[in-house]
DNA sequence: TGCTTAGTTGTCATATATGATAACCGATTC
DNA sequence: GAATCGGTTATCATATATGACAACTAAGCA
């Protein structure tokens, strides 16, 4: 599997679960201590996030990163 | 939870899953195409491993990523 | 029209992960 | 003792994630 699959899937499912709590990219970011645009990036698959990173969104989403990585 | 602590717990889980396919970090780090020496970094908690990181990890130990970072 | 909100994208500086090499340690084996 | 094996650690260059800022688009609304 190659890492933008991965980057995607993980990115859209940020999304589906940021969307679902109905906050927006600016929030989340802001609650994981960094700008939107960043999220964005995450969010569109466009980077290779950290352990760190991911806990820190699973965390603002009330969710366990399991559920971000679960996959293949 | 600390930085340090995620590390190490996922760092933890790695070498047990490791061992328990009886493999070397010489072997394990091969499969990823890295070095030795920085498995032995990423078993020990002290780096921030990268989703890809992580996933090739667990590839090699065919395993799930969910696998490694599974808690709290 | 003008204003606000949500998201995207470009760029930047800084920190750090990655990947490599080498030196080292402890245990084991010859 | 010497050699090997598994693991650790130091250091290096390079790539890239992070975090910030700004400019932009598009949509919705007064």
């Amino acid at each position: 599997m190659k890492k933008e699959q991965i980057q995607q899937i993980v990115g859209n499912r940020i999304r589906s679960l940021r969307e679902s709590k109905g906050i927006s990219q600016q929030v989340l970011a802001a609650m994981c201590n960094f700008e939107k645009g960043n999220m964005s990036r995450i969010e569109a698959g466009k980077t290779n996030p950290t352990l760190m990173t991911l806990h820190k969104i699973s965390q603002a989403l009330e969710i366990k990163i399991t559920d971000l990585v679960d996959f293949e």
